[in-house]
DNA sequence: CGCAAATTTGACATCCCTCAAAATTGGTGG
DNA sequence: CCACCAATTTTGAGGGATGTCAAATTTGCG
């Protein structure tokens, strides 16, 4: 996929306290550091793991943002999740042995690879980073139960209520602002993850605007009454 | 939650080859034993995980089958997942440290209870115990993100054509018969988990019997045409 | 500046939910 | 063992939310 490769160094990481050697001491990180292979900066809308392939790599978002998207057999996409800094992707594959769906950059990103094999061994010698692992992949399953909540059982508008909030305390998270964001996805992704047409994206934006919840213009979103917007999601989870 | 408690031997168990032992020799076997607590067989809808509670032990189905459920704070329930024997119960506790579901049997049960801790540091020593342990947590991760496929993109039919042929296949791999089997879980349970009302599942399999792709007479189960429910479910992917 | 892609808006169709009631099932006590 | 009652399941009628199709508008990029 890359024609280079280069260690790479966790300490001056920007998401180093989220990721998997966040509770390592400096001995063991470079211990760990030496089985990761980081890789040049990914453009944008770049395919860096590909759907029905083996399962080696764990892969992590060093920088950026990405899907990962699954085909069908009669090449219907449908995107399956949205992944920022610090997190893993392709875990899914722990069980089948196999990438389940493709992996595509949003923007310009940069992702660490980090071979199964070797990671597990350094776990069983390391239980920190055993334990972040689990609460990594914890969380993983969390979100996506989550997501199973909303999908199954929430309106179009509390979907994308959801979906706003759950972006907000994201960037919350990276200490970015969490009421003036930009999308990083087209309205045609957001509806994939969502479960609804593009159009219906577009109409819920347009209304929530128009109810003074939000400020919208293509991909630029301000968040102007978080209360509100928690209300219109009424999904009354931690998550929201 | 039970009065008593006891050592079980895993040796014996039905399920011993897809649980979480499944690779160890004899001598590891004993020492995992040591750490895993059996009890008498809980009696149906009897809840065993309580959401917002704190994650202590992963729990294991030795025999008999389970639904997880959330609880809104409006009092809403919905159903999250069906587990059967030698599935781990609880693991999104593992991100939050906490359960974020109840757990209730739908029929008789035995759970193992396995405390975290311990079952973490035997894993460090004993690499095919890790190995099971992330292959049944990826397993879990698959199961979750291809409900979200479903939820988020199947209609009423196909949700259900993929459900019956999950537990067909579920059944199968336990050993029972494929085509013929009882519905543990009650329309209404079945709705919740698939975001259809109980009045969909129900004209949609009596739909499926004038097809003559099933027989169903209330919670008995019979699969007439596997090819016919696969076209009915054209979810193309691995799971149906 | 110009064109292709993305987004918005409008009109209409459809699937599934809601409400209501009948039929069936399973459990309980006589 | 049977009768009865509550709970579950089925069936029917009608409405509402969201998808589909079509076209206008805006955006982004060369």
């Amino acid at each position: 996929m890359q024609s280079t490769s280069f260690t790479i160094d966790c300490r001056d990481c920007a998401v180093r306290g989220n990721c998997l050697p966040a509770q390592l001491d400096d001995t063991a990180i470079l211990r760990f550091q030496q089985i990761v292979t980081g890789h040049p900066a990914l453009a944008k809308h770049r395919k860096f793991l590909a759907q029905d392939t083996p399962f080696i790599h764990v892969h992590v978002l060093r920088s950026g943002q990405c899907k990962t998207e699954h085909q069908a057999q009669d090449g219907t996409r449908k995107v399956v999740g949205f992944y920022g800094p610090g997190q893993m992707v392709g875990l899914e594959g722990l069980g089948t042995h196999t990438y389940r769906f493709d992996a595509v950059t949003l923007c310009d990103s940069e992702v660490c690879e980090i071979p199964y094999a070797p990671l597990a061994s350094l776990m069983a010698e390391e239980a920190p980073l055993l334990q972040q692992f689990h609460l990594l992949l914890g969380n993983q399953l969390d979100r996506a139960q989550w997501a199973m909540l909303m999908l199954g059982g929430a309106s179009a508008p509390q979907r994308i209520a959801c979906f706003l909030l759950d972006l907000s305390q994201q960037h919350a998270a990276l200490g970015e602002s969490s009421e003036l964001f930009n999308l990083r996805m087209s309205r045609e992704e957001m509806g994939s993850y969502l479960g609804l047409a593009v159009e219906s994206i577009s109409r819920v934006l347009t209304r929530f605007r128009a109810e003074g919840l939000i400020n919208v213009s293509n991909r630029k979103i301000v968040l102007r009454d978080v209360a509100g917007l928690r209300r219109a999601a009424e999904f009354n989870n931690a998550h929201c």
